[in-house]
RNA sequence: GGGCCGGUAGCUCAGGUGGUUAGAGCGCACGCCUGAUAAGCGUGAGGUCGCAAGUUCAACUCUUGCUCGGCCCA
């Protein structure tokens, strides 16, 4: 055997710096840089400017605590939304925002007091105010850094909080709309109550304590009944609170509670047959003198009694009527519940359904006011004395005989406040509340444009429609992804009570009315409304005090007629006005829509699935209350992460996972292809095997880019060839590119980034890595850099590398970046482009696809035979296929020595004889010997040759 | 406790109106290549479609119950 030359240096191998691992989490900062320094958000909105426009209205995050991983999904999610529509050509801003009011952050506040020993009630409120919006800032600032580096492309030096005094102005501003059009009434409802701290409390600043309690039975006299043997027998209670017995109004029975009458010492008694035991126990008797037999629970309707203190007069004269109740139990008590409206939920609702209103007789510091009929200015109603055996209430009540027992050894579990440990009551007080079934009126007259969208199938509005049903109408207008949110946010609209607006509180915006102190009604005025936005928009909330009180109020009303409401709003009612100081106060110009728009403004509103109850629902009430239409056209819901195992994250249990933590480990755009791979619509979890699995799935496209600039490498506009003048390979890749566009369009309109990501992934691994770049291997290697082939061949590589890099960016934010800039060096940024044009091709896909099975057929076949050991490389297999295979040439196709046609049906392979090329490798007849060279490298190398000695 | 939603291979996901041996990619195992090389190619093994009843000639697909998980309420 002769010396064999090396033909290593003439064979053309890919080429390219772009390497193959990442590094990400170093790689990524560098490039935000110069994003930033390019100003490439600004430079987007010039580039797109007077294109369609795509508004994604972002939803406030809460300004508290370190971004996590919902927020890392609901961002990217949102990302994908804006930059998937810009690459279609749109131009689709986005400003993001934050909550900046609120209960949480005011408790942060004040825990920094308690540290410093500190009492939040002798702190003025206006520097509390300040603490609190210095406090929101730090957390924006905080969570603006985490999400720019998520590599989320918004306008982070402009977003909006809600704490904006111009934010402030609007959100009050919406709330006099409210006003105005009498969208706004003073009602009553029980809360949670503090009466140490003289304060209402939220859920969350209450626990749960075991206490001991003073348990009484008393006995209320029945008056009137459909059953005439009821009429002098008593109705029995049983309760836990005896300082609510005061404030009685009526009492309640279970529908489905069985019933019964029995003597005891003289009177009769009416109870649940199933707590006798109990009661007869607590009353020291083992059994009744004489029993009169089951009654039916609707045998009490229409039952009245009397309260025991009805000598009293007044108040405690008025019929206690028997209400059937569904809560009623037998669970514990008399199955017989005395109602006091001001204490309770369902004393509350029962009591408001049969038109018994709260009577505010316990006020705020625990005591019954001076002119209550019994026990007035006395109390605290917390305190045990108050409530015990021998207290007043207990005496007042035996001396009236009114009471059957009374113990002070009631365990059970009670709510305390949070901070002073101190039992809480609830407690009826008078708040502000939105009605959802009163006909609104909208607050100005309908534009032309705005009858014309009515009339092209607008919210339902007719004269007189309410919040309830505009909104269920807006509802039905709606686009709904997944369709299932409809149903969802539907069902609570139909089922919702009335909006309670009013806090109790300091850190929001202010609800600014004015009560007329005689007749109860707020003031209406326009000019006042306007000179307090004014002073609103000019010193935020602050300006809501009793300073500039009688500046508003202007010449024409004197302050001491009004009282000055100084509750606040609801933060829901904050973030549900953002479409009016977002959208459309022209801050963001950008978001402004064209002259005669009409209906919602935003195209979308993305959140996950909790805010169907939250910021979806708030801001449809307060659009559909002052503009009669929902804020948004479509609204997307995604799920929850979860943990590894489908579990929820939570820091009890030790299983969160920071996108933080990610970021530094994997890199933004890991994080980024892992929530655009699952299924999003849904909860989803996440975790270490799920992430190497993204990670895998990343290295693959990343070689893909990295194998086309590679083959890219030298290829300019003369090499090109026309569509028409290729082989049919390079036209059946571009078919299947097409399909892969269509695929990915169709799923960017279905906001199906999980199907955009698997089709991506897809087409790199099965079409291109496995199928095209394999076959054509040996054309980039070893065919003549003129030949016609090789540049067909590298025309639609560059046609690939076009499409795929706009493809990817929107997903692999910062890697088509890299991938670009490789490429072409200090070109333009990646995100500037657009959704890229497919050249139009035409094969016959049918007789592809048969190839592509026959090819899998030769795979199989040659298979056994590399495990024998008798070939290795595809290259030494001589194939026989059926002589009915499509002509093409196959060899190339299955990358094996020659195929023949034989006459089965069956596909044979055996192991060529014939000699290897020395440069392609490649088994042919023609080669003399191994090492040889074939017909086509001999021209090549003597090509080479000639250029180098030339 | 109530309302709503979900549970298909190790992982991420496909599986119109019920109909032949339930699919893909990744991972895994085994092998090939050693000129995309911490890369590329091939073959293969993996699923009682959460569980249990029911309807039906036939159910991953329909009904009911249960279970696990989630969101929102209480």
């Amino acid at each position: 055997m002769t010396e064999q030359r090396d033909f290593r240096p003439t064979v053309f191998l890919p080429k390219t710096d772009f390497p193959m691992k990442a590094g990400l989490p170093q790689k990524e900062p560098g490039i935000l840089a110069r994003w930033q320094e390019a100003d490439l958000y600004r430079r987007l909105r010039e580039t797109r400017a007077g294109a369609e426009q795509f508004i994604l209205h972002d939803g406030p995050p809460y300004a508290n605590g370190d971004m996590h991983i919902g927020h890392a999904l609901n961002h990217i999610l949102k990302d994908m939304v804006c930059r998937t529509q810009s690459l279609l050509g749109k131009d689709a801003p986005y400003v993001p925002g934050w909550d900046c009011h609120g209960l949480p952050i005011e408790w942060k506040v004040e825990e920094e007091y308690r540290k410093k020993k500190k009492n939040k009630d002798e702190i003025p409120p206006k520097e509390f105010r300040a603490e609190c919006r210095a406090y929101a800032q730090k957390w924006v600032d905080t969570q603006r850094e985490q999400l720019k580096r998520l590599g989320i492309l918004g306008d982070w030096d402009n977003p909006y909080l809600t704490m904006d005094f111009q934010a402030e102005a609007t959100i009050v501003g919406e709330l006099l709309k409210f006003a105005e059009s009498g969208q706004l009434y003073r009602g009553a409802k029980p809360v949670m109550w503090s009466p140490v701290e003289k304060t209402a409390l939220a859920e969350a600043e209450v626990e749960y304590e075991d206490i001991v309690s003073t348990q009484v039975d008393v006995a209320f006299e029945i008056v009137e009944s459909q059953v005439p043997e009821l009429v002098g027998a008593y109705a029995v209670i049983w309760t836990t609170t005896p300082w609510t017995i005061p404030v009685n109004q009526a009492l309640a029975y279970g529908p489905e509670v069985e019933y019964v009458v029995s003597e005891i010492d003289g009177r009769r008694f009416v109870y649940a047959l199933q707590l006798e035991q109990a009661l007869l126990a607590r009353l020291g008797r083992e059994s009744v003198d004489k029993g009169f037999g089951l009654l039916k629970a609707n045998a009490l309707a229409g039952t009245i009694a009397r309260h025991p203190m009805h000598a009293l007069g007044g108040f405690f004269a008025k019929p206690r009527p028997l209400l059937a109740g569904d809560f009623v139990t037998t669970e514990s008590g008399t199955g017989l519940v005395h109602m006091a409206p001001d204490h309770g939920e369902d004393d509350f609702a029962l009591c408001k359904a049969n038109g018994i209103e709260p009577v505010f007789a316990v006020l705020g510091d625990g005591k019954y006011r001076d002119d209550w009929g019994w026990l007035g200015g006395q109390g605290s109603v917390i305190n045990p004395k108050f409530n015990a055996p021998d207290g007043p209430i207990c005496e007042a009540l035996r001396e009236a005989g009114g009471l059957l027992a009374a113990s002070a050894d009631y365990k059970h579990s009670y709510p305390h406040s949070w901070r002073s440990k101190a039992k809480v009551i609830y407690r009826c007080t008078p708040q502000w509340f939105v009605p959802m079934d009163r006909p609104v009126q909208l607050p100005h007259a309908k534009t032309a444009s705005e009858k014309s969208w009515e009339n092209e199938g607008g919210a339902l509005i007719h004269d007189h429609a309410t919040l309830r049903e505009i909104a269920v109408g807006a509802i039905a207008q709606t686009r709904f992804v997944p369709e299932k949110g409809r149903n969802r946010i539907g069902a609570m609209v139909e089922g919702r009570p009335d909006w309670v607006l009013s806090r109790q509180r300091a850190w929001g915006v202010p609800i600014t009315l004015f009560v007329n102190r005689k007749t109860g009604q707020y003031l209406d005025d326009p000019a006042v409304n306007a000179r307090i936005v004014a002073g609103i928009r000019a010193e935020g909330v602050d300006a809501w005090d009793d300073e500039r009180a009688q500046a508003y109020l202007g010449e024409h009303y004197r302050l001491e007629d009004y009282e000055r409401v100084t509750d606040i709003l609801d933060v829901w009612f904050d973030s549900g006005s953002t479409h009016a100081f977002v959208l459309e106060s022209g801050r963001w110009p950008d978001l402004l829509r064209p002259e005669g728009w009409s209906g919602p403004r935003a195209d979308l509103y993305l959140e996950g699935s909790d805010q169907h109850r939250g910021w979806f629902q708030s801001s449809l009430l307060e659009s559909c209350a002052t503009r009669g239409h929902a804020p948004y056209k479509a609204v997307l819901t995604h799920g929850f992460t979860m943990d590894q195992k489908g579990m929820k994250m939570s820091k009890s249990l030790g299983n969160t996972i920071s996108p933080i933590d990610l970021m530094r480990d994997y890199g933004a755009d890991i994080l980024r292809l892992w929530a655009l791979s699952v299924d999003f619509t849904e909860d989803h979890r996440i975790g270490k095997e799920i992430l190497q699995g993204v990670a895998d799935q990343y290295r693959k496209l990343r070689n893909t880019f990295r194998y086309l600039l590679g083959a890219l490498d030298g290829f300019d506009e003369a090499e090109k060839v026309a569509v028409a003048e290729m082989p049919e390979l390079e036209r059946y890749m571009l078919v299947l590119l097409e399909k892969l566009d269509a695929t990915l369009k169709q799923a960017v309109a279905d906001f199906d980034y999980n199907t955009y990501v698997r089709a991506l992934s897809e087409f790199c691994n099965e079409d291109l890595s496995a199928f095209f770049f394999d076959i054509r291997k040996d054309c980039l290697y070893c065919d003549a850099p003129s030949d016609p082939k090789r540049r067909a061949y590298r025309t639609v590589l560059d046609v690939l590398f076009h499409a795929l890099v706009r493809y990817a960016a929107p997903v692999l934010v910062f890697t088509s970046e890299e991938v670009w800039q490789s490429r072409f060096p200090g070109s333009d940024s990646v995100h500037l482009l657009v959704w890229p044009q497919v050249p139009v091709s035409t094969v016959d896909v049918d007789r592809w696809a048969e190839l592509r099975n026959l090819r899998i057929a030769v795979n199989e076949a040659i298979e056994p035979l590399r495990r024998e050991k008798v070939l290795g490389s595809g290259l030494e297999a001589i194939v026989t296929v059926p002589e009915s295979a499509p002509q093409a040439d196959l060899a190339e196709l299955f990358i094996t020595g020659t195929v023949a046609r034989g006459q089965g049906e069956d596909v044979t392979v055996t192991r060529t004889d014939d000699h290897k090329c020395g440069r392609c490798w490649r088994h042919l007849p023609e080669v003399t010997e191994d090492g040889a060279l074939c017909a086509r490298c001999e021209d090549v190398v003597a090509a080479i040759d000639a250029g180098a000695a030339a």
